[in-house]
DNA sequence: CTGAAAGCGCTAACAG
DNA sequence: CTGTTAGCGCTTTCAG
């Protein structure tokens, strides 16, 4: 712990210190290959004591291996991408591989820059939300010739491998519930379409679900910006105050269905009798509310987690495991915001 | 777009395709030097042809820069951080800086695990958050010879540049705000104390507040794991049965506080006249709760785009800017949940 | 078990 | 405006 921050230190002043050649001092400090107790203790206490880190861009460079992994989300601003960042973490901690995150904010363009940059770092891997992306930006993941997982979603054509759900399915098996309870006249809200593609995948589940039972969407909203409760007792009001004999409303998140929860809730209005209510993703944080709202799991820590376990396996050398397709099923967790009395 | 993803393609490459030097496909690349008309667009029309995607390990070890700010932050499954980073990339975006995270999950060996992987890439600046490290961990940080800017406290002794706000004073400012509305008889509940060092500082703030009014804290209570709306629930159950006679709860964070008000809005209490509650950090999410909570704005986005605003100056190569200490004002948000018919 | 030589892909520094 | 030369700090490979 002697040097001041001038030049960092190399490798060439473990090995002065040490009076061990650099690449001796280079196999102890990685522990690969043989090196005598003797040494390898005269090395790691030069290195230590002079506070040496090693440089991984030149170590990098030298070795053709970069134990970095990509992952490229849509937002931080939710809760749903720090829960899979959380299971990427899980897994590839203890491993040599490190996550490096890059945020798109629901922009095809941006992520097309940000792929760019991360693929510069030359990553073992490349975790990536969604299936929709730029043509440049497939053209780049399919050169780079690294393992690529998408993930959230499997409507759609992957690139290599794919770790999520079918949202499309999600909506259709909610479509499913609201009509076995009797439910017939349906609101619909969610994040504004262009930006969230597994957002309108839900709507679109939905909206073919009640079609095969002759019901169609009676009204729908879409908002920008971020998912607060405040938005969700916003367009609860609006939509209701415009369709007084609406009897489901379905969110596209928890964040605006707990908002719409809890303005009803105010309203005095009989919750699931007169209004039935679900959101989405399961977020593990409203636990807690006055009613549970039914929601649908999202599976978000499972899908960081077996995207993780994707990537680690194919960086092995010896591994020539090919392209994963893995669609996670889930589960409607039936809350005290749908009738539940008529379920088989 | 013709490389199907085997030997990554390299600046040779483009030059043999464009018949320019490598050296001039560099520069035409990095937009550096005066690069004629014509033989740019040669150049980067062979570059797109190919899809060539640079090399930024070897880049960066010839250049001895390297473009990325590391941030080590304790968690990201709160609002807190994810708001933070939104900060920084924020500042960062569009300048050459890229910022690559990092998570410790309040655990001070694994801060310093991160911090060695991290500074092994020889990044341009780091952004940690809080004072408290590992000997190991400072020792390194001072050696690295790049601006280090620590962040979310500012109570303490900092290794270089610090941005934040003083939890202890937060702590003291609310337990004047207590005081001024005549409650009296106050519990605590919070994260577990080791792990999070803000949290106890903002408990020892509120206790040395209340001391100085002779008042001392009846009731205190802490918790691991998330922060839900259901653990404040529990914990709030469970202390006002214990302490029926508690009229003021202070929480260390948002989430359990509109946990604890929705508890208390179920039981009927009159709030703030029976009980007054408040939270920590001005969630924006928890706004649309059916009282509006009070709290203390932590800032998170300021922090974040203060702290990557100094090390953005001081990447630069000409700048020679000292280290800065910045301390910002958090201010009491006040909701529905304290009384206020006393204030001056 | 240890060392010497060569070079990873790029860019600084210099020449033209 | 363009090209040549010499490394960046490490690891691979091959000899001892």
């Amino acid at each position: 712990m002697t040097n001041r921050g001038q030049r960092p230190l190399t490798l060439r002043d473990v090995s002065a210190a040490s009076g061990v050649s650099e690449m001796t001092v280079s196999r102890v400090l990685r522990k690969k290959g043989d090196v005598s107790q003797a040494t390898r203790k005269k090395v790691l206490e030069a290195a230590k004591e002079l506070g040496y880190v090693p440089n991984q861009i030149a170590g990098s460079l030298a070795s053709q291996q970069v134990n970095l992994v990509a992952v490229v989300v849509p937002s931080l601003s939710n809760m749903v991408f720090p829960e899979v960042l959380t299971g990427i973490n899980q897994i590839l901690e203890g491993t040599p591989l490190q996550p490096v995150f890059g945020v798109t904010d629901y922009m095809r363009d941006k992520e097309e820059r940000v792929l760019y940059e991360m693929l510069s770092w030359r990553p073992s891997g490349v975790i990536v939300a969604g299936l929709e992306h730029s043509d440049a930006a497939v053209a780049m993941l399919y050169n780079a010739g690294i393992p690529v997982v998408e993930i959230m979603d499997t409507d759609g054509n992957p690139i290599d491998s794919v770790v999520g759900i079918s949202h499309r399915k999600a909506g259709l098996d909610m479509a499913k519930a609201i009509i076995k309870q009797g439910y017939s006249r349906i609101g619909f809200m969610g994040t504004s379409m262009p930006l969230d593609h597994r957002a309108r995948k839900r709507f679109e589940g939905l909206t073919e679900g009640l079609a095969k039972a002759g019901i169609e969407i009676e009204a729908r909203d879409f908002y920008s910006g971020s998912s607060a409760l405040a938005k969700g007792r916003e367009m609860t009001a609006a939509m209701l105050n415009q369709n007084p004999d609406l009897d489901f409303l379905y969110y596209s998140n928890d964040m605006i269905g707990a908002g719409g929860l809890l303005y009803l809730l105010d309203k005095n209005i009989d919750i699931p009798g007169q209004i039935g209510l679900a959101g989405f993703n399961g977020v593990e944080l409203l636990q807690g509310l006055p009613r549970k709202l039914t929601t649908t799991d999202s599976c978000r820590l499972e899908i960081g987690r077996a995207a993780a376990k994707i990537i680690l396996e194919r960086s092995k050398s010896d591994s020539n495991q090919s392209p994963q397709n893995i669609t996670l099923t889930p589960k409607i967790t039936y809350g005290d915001t749908l009738r539940r009395n008529m379920r088989s």
